[in-house]
DNA sequence: AGAGTCATGTAACGCGTTACATGATTGT
DNA sequence: ACAATCATGTAACGCGTTACATGACTCT
């Protein structure tokens, strides 16, 4: 599913501008999806020359004029087949998780920064997702419950079994510090 | 952290072919990275140009010659300096959860079919992970652990969440049936 | 005064995937 | 017989990021 899909998914939701859409992949989609304006805005375009999307413009002063996208009958269509295809194996890189197999390249202090470090991140997501406000629709409290409970499992793994990096760097770690 | 980067990772710990190195890949390091043969074989041909990494070749009959490929110290150094950054924000695709976010779309029996697989794909990868064969490094131990943990949070995250989708699309779904 | 929000877009570039090419040997 | 494993590589292509360009209004 790429991004011209998923931001057609979207306008299924709810009409919206590109600003709009790229709230959305920071809100509830944010912790299994991204984009940038430089992928949204050039597929909203192509939406449109495709006719899955129309475009209606407000004239505005001092910024430029806001579009407010919509999808078409045929959009629907389009999207309805892209959610009866089977998802593909999710994609995750992880950069922390990477360095963590290095662990014994590292020094203590480093792995445990490390460790502190992603802790800190992961409170704050979750405190995210839980001051979210309501959107009413089913979806997105089960999506953000999902986040919550993907982070709660890391944190409290990584607290609970943090000890056999940090050994492990003591161990091996004189070189590195 | 690229794949060249991360295949220089995984020469200190050893010493590899292409080959061998696709299958860490697909191994401790498969929930939470990928790469294909397309990204390191080049990858390893660069990291050769550049000094980082030596290649031994080994003649074999009907097969390609075999490469083994070391770490050299300049190489170390690198790797020591890719540590010392500050690892960036995961990068989390995941059609499956973009998929459910519109749960409304679907019917419940469409839904309930896409949790079904994941569970099952969720279950077998815990197996395989429980599976593994130790190979006596912390970092394996910790990684394969963490993988579980977290399969093992979103397994039951959906197995006690799933009511939510599957009766939001009964409601909403008459549409798509 | 400076950061953040609202608002849209383009161009260059990087990184990696997919598909193709080759082919013996081993397991089911 | 057929699939999987071992083994390396190239070329085309797709997708998305990053950086740049522009600029007013509002909150701290």
């Amino acid at each position: 599913m790429d991004i011209r899909t998923l931001c057609l998914g979207i306008l299924t939701l709810e009409d919206a501008t590109g600003y709009e859409i790229k709230k959305t992949f920071e809100g509830e989609l944010s912790h299994f999806y991204d984009a940038s304006f430089g992928s949204i805005y050039p597929a909203l375009n192509r939406l449109t020359d495709e006719g899955l999307v129309t475009c209606t413009e407000h004239a505005q002063t001092g910024r430029p004029d806001k579009k407010v996208y919509a999808i078409t009958a045929k959009g629907r269509i389009e999207f309805m087949d892209a959610l009866s295809a089977k998802p593909r194996k999710d994609r995750i890189r992880s950069e922390f998780l990477a360095m963590l197999m290095f662990a014994g390249l590292m020094s203590s202090s480093r792995v445990a920064g490390l460790i502190d470090d992603r802790i800190n991140d992961l409170e704050r997501d979750i405190a995210f997702y839980e001051g979210c406000r309501d959107t009413g629709r089913n979806e997105d409290l089960f999506l953000r419950g999902f986040g919550c409970a993907i982070y709660r499992a890391e944190r409290d793994y990584l607290i609970e079994n943090r000890h056999m990096l940090e050994a492990e760097a003591l161990l091996a770690g004189s070189a590195a510090e």
